[in-house]
DNA sequence: ACAACGGATGGAGCCGGTTCCACAGAGACG
DNA sequence: CGTCTCTGTGGAACCGGCTCCATCCGTTGT
């Protein structure tokens, strides 16, 4: 006597076989209290012998919500970006949303994935990481209420969760100095980056805070900007140590730079921390692997802050007011193996 | 004479607007050419004017599809995972896909992902990555018709892409015994994984293989077993290293263990690879890093290729006959600076 | 001039849930 | 014993698209 499956069984189906209207079957699933004990039973019975599950596309349209949360995210093969995701896929883990990705590698790549939340309605939220959205994308994305929290990059618009660039630059370039060192390059990111990060140049503002403080004269041939992919910093670090007067010390912004300024002091023959000392930024896993010393940023923290904020917004409703508050995240110099006193 | 925008503009508002029926907008929306070029004119000019996108959720509704491609990892906290949905995104990025990024942390918690699979209607595909799933889930996905593909990992029911593991081992382990080594130790993941692994297993098969072939017998004190994280590999390592009669070499069933034993061996003051070899398995970025001789597999080409297999099966229908065809990456020794003649 | 034909168009109905309102029936109370 | 709750329940309307069918209108053929 069972009708033929043409396709899942709907709440329509249980609702027949069950002998009871569609709002009771809905009742029953999404926990009401004011259904009879045995009407419930039967409804539970006809679940079971349909092996019905709802459809989460229809709860969608019907509830105005995805229980999706999006994160967008420039270059996720950097070691950084991976640590942060891991930080809201933990908080993501043990809460009701699932996660999205959106993987930005291309300027108009990037402007796809924005243009997809317009609406608004693939995600009940988005976390931008390291990735500063222009004026218009702002305004369309709170026009759309779609709580937004950015991490590792500050707007305005939105809440953030940030480090102190600045100071994290500051420090680095201070323990080179305290060590002894007086000859202090610096490797970062050019300025028009075309995802606007700004955490490189902020960096740079610390290191030279840093030397003028000190009273060190600032060189412009030690200020070199590259991106972020080592093979590049490398090519820049050869020519930085090719100089006449070559640098003792080099700050990069970045773990994966000073991972390339490493490669080469190796290729050129040049002893780490002996003839050179090598700071790095972010702390990322490999940097305790080979003893870089580096400015520790708290990356998985980050994400995971980021990830409880937006729950929290996308918990609190669309009309709540929302204030763009910045949270800052404390760093700290870790030192291992590629610094020591100049030789 | 705007109406009040109560909310965002729905396809009935445009076709109100530009004096036509819904069907006419839902025509020009999908790039139907049979609509009449001052009628499209209308119907754009009313788009425009409401900024209005279409709810992709409606869509996936009346569609019934999502252009989502779920991604299933266990441990997402691991590189060669990373590294894999890496080369996942890189397919997807170019296509009218989203990922789905599902985090497969606790056994309670991978139930329940999979349960969201049951009705299919999440995401078009899914793509599961270095995980077995039980017999009944598989069942259940092909129930409900949800195209799916394994990545390093195999089974009956779905095509697969993954690597030869026995020859894996056998090629690491010939290396050493080519090196002229005869203590040859084996660390390795315990039997019965949770998430069912089998990779770990056939190395072991394959290191075994190799050493009966050279005619050296098996020392069951020297194939250890643990987890993948580098600190247990460590612990099991140092065990090792503290034999009466110590390998001379070590084959790790990942580099992560690698690293463990590698870390072992500096706590201990035995030189790499002067008095100690070691052998890793995977090839992440951190073994070029640290010099570690391993087997290289293409974890971002597995990656791409599952997702490529898949998108071919989603776009191919839910009716067309899946062949669970495996295809077999190759994998090489990838020979650097930890291992050496037995000293 | 008229029938047959075919492209453009409007709109009801559907996808599968949720919600809200109307209503039935049981018990409380004057 | 009538009225007034108050709980439990059925089902129409709705979320916002897509699709198919009926209709309209302009051509073409005779």
């Amino acid at each position: 006597m069972e009708t033929l499956p043409s396709g899942p069984a709907t709440i329509n189906d249980v609702a027949a076989r069950a002998g009871v209207g569609v709002g009771t079957v809905s009742r029953v699933l999404n926990g009401r209290t004011n259904v009879r004990p045995v009407t419930r039973a039967k409804v539970l019975d006809a679940i079971e012998a349909l092996k019905y599950r709802p459809s989460s596309i229809a709860r969608n349209l019907s509830l105005r919500r995805t229980h999706v949360i999006g994160v967008v995210v420039p270059f996720f093969t950097s070691h950084s970006a991976v640590e942060r995701v891991r930080g809201v896929a933990s908080v993501l883990g043990r809460s009701p949303y699932d996660l999205m990705l959106f993987d930005i590698e291309a300027e108009d790549r990037r402007e796809h994935a924005f243009r997809l939340f317009d609406r608004g309605d693939r995600s009940d939220g988005l976390l931008l990481l390291s990735l500063v959205p222009p004026d218009d994308e702002v305004e369309r994305l709170r026009a759309a209420r779609l709580p937004c929290v950015l991490v590792d990059a500050p707007h305005p618009g939105f809440p953030s969760i940030v480090i102190d660039d600045v100071r994290g630059g500051e420090l680095a370039t201070k323990h080179l100095i305290e060590l002894g060192h007086r000859l202090i390059a610096f490797v970062g990111d050019k300025p028009p980056d075309p995802f606007r990060f700004a955490s490189s140049r902020d960096r740079t503002l610390g290191y030279e805070r840093a030397l003028s403080q000190a009273g060190i004269e600032a060189r412009p041939e030690f200020v070199r900007e590259g991106t972020q992919s080592h093979q590049v910093a490398r090519g820049i670090a050869i020519d930085l140590l090719r100089l006449p007067q070559r640098p003792t010390a080099v700050f990069a912004a970045s773990d994966a730079q000073a991972l390339g300024v490493l490669e080469a002091a190796r290729i050129l023959g040049i002893r780490v921390p002996q003839e050179l000392s090598v700071v790095g930024f972010d702390d990322v896993e490999v940097a305790a692997l080979v003893g870089l010393t580096t400015v520790r940023q708290p990356l998985f923290e980050s994400g995971r802050r980021g990830a409880e904020l937006l729950l929290q917004l996308v918990a609190g409703g669309a009309d709540q007011v929302v204030e763009p508050v910045v949270e800052q995240l404390p760093v700290e110099v870790v030192i291992r193996s590629t610094t020591a006193a100049p030789g």
